[in-house]
RNA sequence: GUCCCGUUCGUCUAGUGGUCAGGACUCAGGACUUUCAUUCCUGCAACAGGGGUUCGACUCCCCUACGGGAUACCA
């Protein structure tokens, strides 16, 4: 048996973290045994519609290296994989559950049902449908249903309880008298989606449904539609959920929640990739650096932890840097120079843009690291630094390294070390009182990227105008 | 309220009856370095509580507490 699994987000305008690790799962898991991964978009709530959230949602996707074999943008006969598009499908499957009398039609308010609800919590009893429409009699409720707006709802059985099988968190076991008369299809004819889940995964062939656990608790429902409907059910994998920093599962008032902000800082990809894999799963050892492919030969549903994980960015951080460090020097620098947001470069950026790159966590701090670079820089007028340039050696060390870079031209990063032992042997000044005047006189800053890389990139006209400025001020 | 799921350092986690409870991030200290960063070393830091079961429980069972999820004509 082939395995086929999907990623059925709805179309919520952008691909929550969360979206993303269980669609990463599913693709890493479909990958893994040479199965099928689809992408299937529920788009039954019709008030939700949000324009070029599909559009959106596959551009993410496809930034964070995910393919599929199926979706809204590859159909095939399976398809289409727009929920709205398969709404004669849901039609004919309800009438096969309304002639068996597992489905009825319910004629009841939203209103009703609303006091219904307030009346039962008011009452301290648990809220569900009382089951008034349970037992009209079909013929009439379908001459009823020709003129009257109406839901359809699934049949529970009254008692006894269902014992189901989780990969991730074993046997649970509910009882039916707990589980509600689910709406099926809604008065505007589509389906909730309990509904259209259980029918397109059937229809779809989906073997296992890699889910988050929000949706355990309405597991019974579906599997008793797979039995309802005379289906085999697929294998079922609730995954933790992701949390804020407070516990709660994780949303938008308490951080970015987007995939594409992510991908706005600068946190590359596979970076990302490899973060959530491994937030909720592990590999059984203590390695955690791995590429997709990796990640692809190593995944198992029996590493799943249960327990929800704290999407905590620190770590993040600390792998993006891994990440960046890892980049070969040609694509460090093309991705660099995507994110110099308007700073221009001379011709010896490489270098600078290469000697930023230890410290650099995120490809948004680029503009800041650059700035000993790039910008005009003011003399410290208070602190160490400008003690430092108050020092008495410091005139004679900037006057001296002037003196040289007039006749001697710096076309390397490495001939600035030369440069500066001919100033230490002439002046007799080194370490600290030698180098720090020279780098406060060129970036006005304390700490920076090496010296002998920022000397090489401003050559020797801007270092001399910069020796002679802080001069001055000194 | 009710049902379901969960609970190992601050965070991500390893651990399936006998371990000095391991690793990673963060943090602190140190080494290297002309600064910062990188890198390396060292350190701080956890089995929610109570009962069982057992010669022996982080590991198995029960209870409690706490956390989360679900309780919609949203997914």
């Amino acid at each position: 048996m082939t395995v086929i699994v999907r990623f059925a987000p709805s179309p919520t305008g952008y691909l929550h973290v969360g979206g993303h690790r269980t669609a990463l799962y599913n693709y890493l898991f479909a990958r893994k045994h040479g199965g099928r991964f689809i992408l299937r978009i529920e788009d039954t709530d019709q008030s939700r519609y949000v324009e070029g959230a599909v559009e959106n949602l596959v551009k993410s996707l496809r930034a964070m290296g995910l393919d599929w074999d199926a979706g809204p943008d590859k159909e095939d006969e399976k398809g289409p994989y727009y929920q709205s598009q398969r709404l004669e499908i849901y039609q004919r499957e309800i009438h096969r559950l309304i002639s068996t009398g597992k489905a009825y039609r319910c004629f009841c308010s939203s209103e009703r049902l609303a006091e219904l609800r307030e009346r039962q919590l008011a009452a301290g009893e648990s809220p569900g449908y009382d089951g008034r429409c349970r037992h009209l009699d079909p013929q009439e409720a379908e001459k009823r249903a020709l003129k009257e707006p109406h839901v359809i709802r699934m049949r529970v059985p009254d008692d006894g309880a269902m014992t189901f099988h989780d990969v991730i968190r074993g046997e649970i076991t509910v009882e039916f008298s707990r589980v509600d008369d689910q709406v099926l299809m809604k008065s505007d004819g589509f389906p909730t989606y309990h509904f259209a889940n259980v029918v397109d995964d059937h229809y779809m062939g989906v073997t296992h449904v890699i889910r988050g656990e929000e949706w355990l608790p309405s597991l019974p429902k579906h599997l008793l539609l797979y039995d309802d409907l005379g289906w085999e059910a697929p294998v079922f994998a609730h995954l933790p959920l992701l949390l804020n920093p407070d516990k709660s599962k994780l949303s938008k008032r308490q951080g970015d929640v987007a995939v594409e902000d992510y991908l706005a800082k600068g946190y590359l990809p596979q970076a990302l990739n490899n973060f959530l894999a491994l937030l909720g799963w592990n590999p059984g050892d203590n390695r955690e650096i791995f590429s997709m492919d990796e990640l692809i030969e190593r995944f198992s549903l029996d590493r799943v932890n249960k327990a929800g994980a704290v999407f905590n960015t620190e770590k993040l951080d600390w792998m993006n840097h891994q990440y960046i460090q890892a980049m070969e020097d040609a694509d460090y620098l093309k991705e660099a120079r995507k994110w110099l947001s308007g700073i221009v470069l001379n011709d010896r950026g490489d270098a600078a843009l290469l000697a930023v790159k230890s410290g650099l966590t995120r490809f948004d701090e680029i503009p800041d690291k650059l700035a000993p670079f790039v910008s005009r820089v003011s003399f410290p007028q208070e602190g160490e630094a400008a003690e430092l340039m108050a020092a008495e050696s410091t005139r004679t060390v900037l006057q001296t390294l002037k003196e040289k870079l007039q006749t001697q031209s710096l076309n390397n990063p490495a001939g600035f070390f030369p440069l500066m032992k001919g100033v230490q042997k002439e002046t007799g000044i080194k370490g600290k009182n030698l180098w720090m005047p020279v780098r406060i006189a060129l970036t006005g800053e304390l700490h920076g990227p090496e010296l002998n890389v920022i000397a090489y990139y401003l050559g020797n006209e801007e270092m001399i105008r910069r020796l002679e400025k802080a001069l001055k001020g000194a």
